[in-house]
DNA sequence: AATGAATGAGCATTCATTCAT
DNA sequence: CATGAATGAATGCTCATTCAT
C-alpha cells in the first residue's frame, strides 16, 4: 500500500479509537513508523488528512444510494440493505460524527461539502419515501415526507455516537449495527400500510435474529 | 453577581459559540478581565468548570421530570411542554452535545452521572409512555416503548448539535426549539390512537404557529 | 497558643514530613484553618517562617552546648548525652538539612546565621576534643582535632539526611538517632585511649541495647 | 557535539551552579539557545533529564570501583585513587548530592536505583576492607567493618554539599577534593596498623602538599 | 520519498504574595 | 487579628508544522 494510505488508514483507525482530539500528527506518524516529516509531505496539514478521509467517506455515502435492483428485492428489503449500508459507513467514519461540530467549525470547506451531501441525501430520501407512498407500502402525507426523511438520517447518522455516549464504558461494536436498523425500524413502524406488514414483521424478525447472533458471538469472546 | 457564577456564566457562552475545545482556561480569564490565577482560585481545573456547568444541566432536567398538573392540562399537552423545556436545557447546554463523547472520554466520574441520569429519563419516558397508552392516548404494544422513548430521547438529545451540522453558516437559533418539538410530534404521529388526534392536531398546528411566529420575529432582526 | 506559633509549628511538622518544596504557604494556612492572608499577617514571606524555624533551631543548638556536670557525670558520659542531644534536634529540623543548600542559596542573611554557628561549633567542639585529649580519655594530636570535631559534627548533621536516602521507603525514624549515635563512637573508637576503653564499650553497650528496645518497640507497632 | 549531550552538559552546569531547583526547562533551553519544544523533543521531561544525568553518573561510579594493578600499586595507595575519583565523581554531580531528598523522593524509578548501587557500595567497601584488615594493614574487628565502610562512603558522599554549607560565599573549587581525601585519610587514621603507618603517612604528606599547591593556584586566580 | 531535528506560540496550572474589608 | 478574593509572572509541557539534508 502506498503511504499517503497508509496514512489514511492508520488516522482513521486511530481517531475512531482514541478520538480525533487525542491524536495528534506525530502520533500517527510514530503508529506507522514513518518521520512526521514524511507525514508532512504527503498531506499539507492534519486537516487535509481529514479531508482524505471525507473523501472516502463521501464515496461510500454516494455509494449507498444506488437504484434498487427492482427485479431481485422488494423496496422494503431494499431500505433496509440501505439502512444497514448506511450504518455500516456510520461504524467506519464514527470519529467523524463524534466530532461533526468541532470539525466543521475548523475547515469551511468541508463544511460546505457536508452540507451539499446533506441536502442531496434529504432529496433522495424524500423521493424513496414518496414511491414507497405511491406504490401502497407506507402511509404518508406529503407534508410529514420531508421531515421523515430527516429524522430517519438523523437518526442513522446520530446512533453510533449516541450509544457510545449511553454506556458507562463508552464502547461500541458492530452490534449496534443490527440495533440501529432495528431502531428505524421501529421508527417507521406507524406509517407502514396493512398490505406490507407481514413483509414488515418479516424483516424486523430477521433483523432481531441477527442481532442475537451477533450478540451471542460478541459474548463468547 | 458571584465571581464563581461569572466564570460558569461566561464559561457556558463561550463554550457554546465557538466549542469547548476552542476555548481555553486563559481565554475565559481575559474575557471576564480577571487573572488566571484568580479562576484557578474558584476553580480546580477547567474539568472543575464543566462539572460545574454540568451540575446545573442535570438540575435543569431533574427539574422537567416534575409530574403534571392533572387538573388543569390534558397529557398531551403536558409532553410538549415538557418537550419544549428539555429542548431549552438542551440549546442552553448545546456545548455540552456538541463535544459530549470528548468531555466524557476525558471525565470517567462525569461519564458516571450522565449514564446514571440516562437510564433514569429511560426508566421515567418508558413510564409516561405506557400510562399514555393505558389511557388510549396511543396505541403501542409493550415491545416498542423502550425503544420509542430512547428514540424520541435521542432526537431531542441530537437536536440542536444535529441542526447546527446542516447548516453552512453553522448558527443555530432559539427557532429550532420549535422545529424540534415539531419533529418529535411527528415521529410520535403514528402512535397516536384516533380519539386523540383531534387535539394532536390541535397542539401540532399551534405549534407550527408558535414557529412561524418565532422564524418571522427572527427573520426582521 | 498563638496563631505565630501554631503556624511555626505547623510548617515544621509538614515540611519534615513533605519537604519544604511541596508544602506552599497555603498548604500550611489550610492544615491550620486560618487564611493565607492571616498568614502573610503573622510572617512577611515563606523565607521569615523559616528564618523564625531557624532561630528556634538554634537556641536549641546553643542549648546543647552547655558546660558538663563535673561532679556527677564522666566527660564520655556527657560526651554521649550531647551527641544524643544533637542528634535529637537534628531529627526535629530534618526539612532544614534535607535542603540545606536551596535555603541558604535564597537567602544570605539566615546563610550568615548557620556560618557563624558552624564556626562557634567547630571551635567548642575542638576546645571539648582537648581536654578529652588532657585528661588522658582520647589520644590525638593537636593536627588532627580540628578535623575530627568537624568531621563528628558532619556525621551528626547529615546522618537523618543521609540515612533516608538509603532505604528504598525514605522513610526515618527515630531509631537512626541511637545508630547516629553509635555511628559517632564508632569513628571515634579509633582515638580511645586504653584506660578509658572500659567506660567506652561501657556506654558503647548500652546504646546498642536501647537501640535493640527500639527497635523492637517499632517493630510491634 | 548532539544536542542531547549539550542539554545534558548545559543542565549538569545549571543544576550545579544554581541548584536543580532553581532551573526551569525553559532556562536550560534559552541558555543553549534552542526552542523549549526541541529539548522536549530529546528529553520527555525535566525528570528524563536528571535521570540521564544520573545513568552517566552511576557508570562512573561503576568505573571508580574497578580492581586495583596489583603489581604496580600498594593496597593504600589504591585506596587513596579510589577515594580522590569517588570525591571527583561527588564533584562532578554535586547538585545531585545537594537536593538527593527532593530529587529521589519525587522520582521512585531513580530511587530504586540509587538505593541499588548504595547497597553494592556498601558490600565492595566492606569487603575491601576485609582484605585491608587481612593482610595487616588496618586493625578492625569484624563488627566495625560494615559501619566504618558506610562512614567512610557518607563522609565521601557529603563532603561537597556540606563545604558549600560551611562557608559564607557557598562556593566550593575542586580544592574541597583533596581536603576531603585527606578527611578520609584522617577518619582511618585511628585503625591503621603501625606497620603500615610509615606508609599512610607518606600518603597523607603527599596529599598535604597535593592541597596546599592547588589552594596556591586558586589564590593566584 | 523520507528523515528527524527544530520551532514557537500556546496551554493548563501553580503559588508566593497583596489588599480591601 | 483575620478574611478570602485577587494577582501575575512563571512553570513544565504540547503539538501542528517547517526545513535542511
Amino acid at each position: 500500500m502506498k503511504t499517503k494510505d497508509r496514512i489514511i488508514k492508520a488516522s482513521l483507525e486511530l481517531f475512531n479509537e482514541h478520538g480525533e482530539r487525542a491524536i495528534t500528527t506525530n502520533h500517527i506518524a510514530a503508529h506507522l513508523g514513518i518521520s512526521p516529516g514524511n507525514l508532512y509531505y504527503h498531506f499539507r496539514n492534519k486537516e487535509d488528512i481529514i479531508r482524505c478521509i471525507y473523501t472516502e467517506y463521501e464515496s461510500y455515502i454516494v455509494e449507498a444510494f444506488r437504484p434498487y435492483d427492482v427485479e431481485h428485492e422488494s423496496d422494503l428489503g431494499f431500505m433496509v440493505r440501505f439502512l444497514d449500508g448506511m450504518l455500516q459507513v456510520m461504524w467506519r467514519y464514527r470519529f467523524f460524527y463524534a466530532n461533526l461540530g468541532d470539525i466543521l467549525n475548523r475547515d469551511d470547506e468541508l463544511r460546505a461539502r457536508y452540507v451539499k451531501v446533506q441536502e442531496k441525501m434529504d432529496v433522495q430520501s424524500a423521493s424513496a419515501l414518496r414511491i414507497l407512498r405511491d406504490n401502497g407500502t407506507v402511509e404518508l402525507e406529503d407534508i410529514y415526507i420531508a421531515d421523515l426523511a430527516q429524522t430517519l438520517k438523523m437518526i442513522v447518522a446520530c446512533w453510533i455516537g449516541f450509544q457510545s455516549t449511553q454506556k458507562i464504558d463508552g464502547t461500541v461494536t458492530k452490534n449496534e449495527i443490527y440495533q440501529g436498523v432495528l431502531r428505524v425500524l421501529t421508527t417507521f413502524r406507524g406509517y407502514i400500510a396493512d398490505k406490507a406488514r407481514p413483509e414488515f414483521d418479516r424483516i424486523e424478525t430477521q433483523y432481531r435474529q441477527l442481532l442475537k447472533d451477533s450478540a451471542a458471538e460478541t459474548a463468547e469472546i
